[in-house]
DNA sequence: GTCTATAACGAGATAGAC
DNA sequence: GTCTATCTCGTTATAGAC
């Protein structure tokens, strides 16, 4: 990842906001010399095939999503603001009309390579898990009720997040997700 | 809707495999010809451009759908019983891998026509309405708890059930979204 | 209403000069 | 590492015979 120089970050930029956009089928490498400023063929040579920029954008993704959370676990004092900032890290890009790209990869999976959707499958599992972490420690600390099944409560806010997203970008209304991870939180404890 | 006839109807069941399989941009004329048995300009003689035929599938899907909760509503007495049934619906499709087809459509918007985004968006509102109109029924009836947030529990459940979708997709595990649906539906009441 | 044939275009990808 | 030029293929879409 680090070894990429700053011509490829700037093309791995474009790809992830055209697949956010558009989704990942939705962009030619076309559209990607538009934005970046360098010819299709020098991005070929960067990313030799599509599926090669696919597996570079998912990979850079997941490191950056590893990063903001690990940051958040350290910033954060209480459980429930935790999974806030989670929260914010899906409402964000839907203000200007993003969707969560693994998300995106996820519809687009007929299309792409094992490798790739796996990491795809492995990004949700890694989420699911760090949110399993968040209500074991507020339940712990008697933050949350302790009732809760952390489990499927786990699973129930990925999925909020990424359907909330879904319905969220058609309607254009970022505030439609916002409603539904404050009402979730809410019940917790 | 009524006036398509049996070739037309084959192309629409076979573009709404598609689509739910892999999305509207994964498919081409010619995979519809594979699978319909007639040659691509015979489809585009009853679907001009490709933007006329999701036309005709978002609308054939939503009266479809319709239909179907219509029928739930009056076969089913209780309000969990509805709501699990409506649960079933994205259940099924998603034992052979089929995503629902307006989720799917949302991940494509960006490549359709305004009056088709509209559409998907009328889906949604449909259902979600219809997921309150049940919510107070049970609510009424006292069969679910008076303290219900009917507006948001609503939106939760048609969140849930899309993201759930997707999440278990790419899990290619079912059983994945039946466990939140339960866990849901267990919360109500 | 279905066919053959083909147009018109854009996609991903490669060769080779600089 | 970036460019120009080009190839090959698949796509949507149309024209016109039957």
């Amino acid at each position: 990842m680090l070894e990429l120089n700053q011509t490829a970050h700037k093309i791995l930029d474009s790809a992830e906001r055209f697949t956010q956009l558009n989704g990942f089928n939705a962009f030619s490498y076309k559209d990607l010399q538009a934005q970046v400023g360098v010819k299709t063929s020098s991005i070929h040579y960067y990313f030799p095939t599509k599926h090669d920029l696919a597996q570079a954008l998912i990979e850079r993704y997941q490191a950056s999503f590893e990063h903001t959370l690990i940051e958040i676990e350290q910033n954060r004092a209480s459980s429930k603001e935790k999974l806030e900032a989670l929260g914010q890290c899906y409402i964000s890009p839907l203000k200007d009309g993003r969707f969560c790209m693994c998300g995106m990869l996820a519809s687009d999976m007929a299309g792409l390579p094992e490798s790739v959707n796996s990491k795809v499958n492995a990004f949700f599992e890694y989420v699911e898990t760090w949110i399993k972490r968040c209500l074991e420690q507020g339940v712990k600390s008697q933050e949350l009720k302790s009732t809760l099944n952390i489990e499927q409560t786990a699973a129930q806010y990925l999925a909020l997040l990424e359907g909330g997203m879904l319905i969220a970008r058609t309607q254009k209304d970022p505030k439609h997700l916002e409603a539904l991870i404050k009402h979730l939180l809410a019940e917790l404890g």
